[in-house]
DNA sequence: TTGTACGCGTTATCAG
DNA sequence: CTGATAACGCGTACAA
């Protein structure tokens, strides 16, 4: 039995019914060369009537270009689900890339397999560049971009690739002056929610809050998780509770953490931001819903994802201006403290 | 200036290195057919020697296959950033096709020009089929999908797109059941904020209302929006607010929706579920999120995904029970109503 | 302005 | 078991 699918008409078709050679057909298709009008006119003609398309892995092999942009978004499940700054920073990225008329493809790696499967397709020759957001320091997929020289970004400042460029925050600092901001309000025992000290930006948040107490800071007021989660909040609020019925200020190294911790709070009958005050970090969505509604550290998301893709961008074409950016961010002081 | 960039090498490459034929390294690379230990191991070693990497576009040609799928997904900015729906199709649709061996690629459409590049993507061989989110009736990617007769699938009921089998649920009739259900703790004024009535989920959804409510249907008291944004719910209840002061239930088109309502209702005095009782739809973290946590109905997100992955496999493999599914809901009760 | 011919890197066929 | 050799579909010098 015959397959009844049509196979595509090829260039080879679109020439012989127009009566052109292949060379000329693909000089119209690509707008390029000198071309009669008439035999435009009867090639476009031919295309329409055949139905031709592009076939891009022949286009890609002979050029050595696939005009794709890989975005890896390494995440837990549920972080994946929760957290709008991956959202807004993939909504950044694809703007610069569509700019540069490539396609983004975004990779999602959500186990052990992906990571090797995701590793094979950025090595593979399926893109011509990656941004790489919340990668972490041994990671399938940043050895595989090391490897193959993929130009790349990172977002987020992972550890022990120095041949990636990558665009970050000051985390510390950003962490140093929220929680003087806090201390500023009077508050006296005051513990942070720490999370994901195994990256950058988890460790560097909790060094800025060490800065900003200085010989206060007491270590049995950090309670930790490995993840920025809302879980983590409820979970590590109750914690802090424990060993420290009197905090009357939290520092919860995200919003989302800081939306648990409230919930832990207001089920523990203290009030926000009377008994206790609260301060967040990310300036997501989490952020304005909550009641109150959060004092939190805004992270530039969707700027860092223009900035990562222009890294990129600028590794394609051979610029050699390709240095790591540190963006600037803002305290948004709201309600809950 | 020559490019220092070390150009990859080949199967001749490995070929030369080994002192065998290409066949041979084919042979060995993708474990297929007869080959002798001792070839093997010099293939082996040669492969680690030049550092090979296989070129996925010479591959691809070749096979006509890219063993990579497409998922696009179609929405306005803010929502995708707000619907945590999306994320869980993703990763379920990621899940089985991860399963078969094959890649996912998301492509997120964002503006006009994205659509036209997606489409142009996805008719230009880059992958071997696409499921489609919340696609519109009339939607550039949809028509390309058609036109190339390329295996897909939709997530939601496309209208006018016979061609593409879809996963979707009932929305009418869970939209009927859970408003009778909401009718049944007594309350006698209620009014819908419906949302996204260009498309079958939300105008089904109103429909079911409409089926619920029977003669006591009143049109004033349903508000409609584009979007299912927590947007809309705040101003759509303002809206309803305005029009009927005395409403005591009301159906929102989505969790989200419902969110906003609930601030507003909120900030207007009325206790929920006390004064009014709300429910929603989707089931989706908004619901756990609020207080008090919202009655609605549940879409099985993850499933979905899954179906539609399911779907697009089968057509790969050339089976004919590919039909469109319709998965069941479920009410999910909790202290909005 | 147009046609020819070669190369891109693989896989697949088919004799040896 | 292995090695030539022919596709795969397209871009592009180069010759005409």
């Amino acid at each position: 039995m015959t397959s009844p699918r049509r196979v595509r008409a090829t260039v080879h078709d679109v020439a012989a019914r127009a009566g052109v050679s292949r060379g000329t057909v693909s000089r119209v298709l690509n707008g390029v060369g000198y071309v009669s009008a008439e035999a435009r006119v009867r090639i476009e003609a031919a295309v329409a009537e055949v139905g031709y398309v592009r076939n891009n892995a022949a286009r890609n092999l002979v050029m050595r270009k696939t005009w794709a942009i890989g975005f890896v978004v390494h995440e837990p499940h549920q972080l994946f689900l929760e957290d709008p700054n991956i959202g807004a920073i993939l909504l950044g990225t694809n703007a610069v890339v569509a700019e540069a008329d490539h396609q983004l493809v975004v990779l999602v790696v959500d186990s052990e397999s992906d990571a090797a499967r995701v590793s094979s397709y950025l090595r593979g020759g399926f893109v011509d560049g990656a941004v790489l957001v919340s990668a972490r320091s041994h990671d399938a997929v940043a050895d595989a971009v090391e490897e193959v020289r993929l130009p790349a970004a990172f977002v987020g400042h992972p550890e022990g690739r120095p041949s990636v460029p990558f665009v970050g925050i000051d985390n510390r600092t950003a962490a140093r002056t929220l929680t003087q901001r806090l201390l500023g309000t009077g508050r006296r025992r005051v513990g942070m929610l720490a999370s994901a000290l195994d990256r950058d930006s988890g460790a560097d948040r909790l060094e800025g809050f060490k800065d900003a107490l200085g010989a206060r800071f007491d270590e049995r007021l950090v309670v930790a998780d490995p993840l920025y989660s809302y879980r983590a909040g409820v979970d590590g609020m109750a914690e802090l509770l424990r060993r420290e019925p009197g905090v009357d200020g939290v520092f919860a190294a995200s919003d989302a953490v800081a939306a648990g911790a409230l919930e832990t709070l207001r089920s523990s009958g203290r009030a926000v931001p009377d008994d206790v005050g609260l301060v967040g970090f990310d300036d997501s969505a989490w952020a304005l819903r909550c009641h109150p509604a959060l004092s939190t550290v805004r992270q530039p998301a969707a700027d860092m994802g223009r900035a990562a893709a222009t890294l990129v961008l600028k590794q394609l074409s051979d610029r050699t201006d390709v240095t790591s950016v540190t963006l600037p961010t803002e305290i948004v002081w709201r309600d809950s403290a």
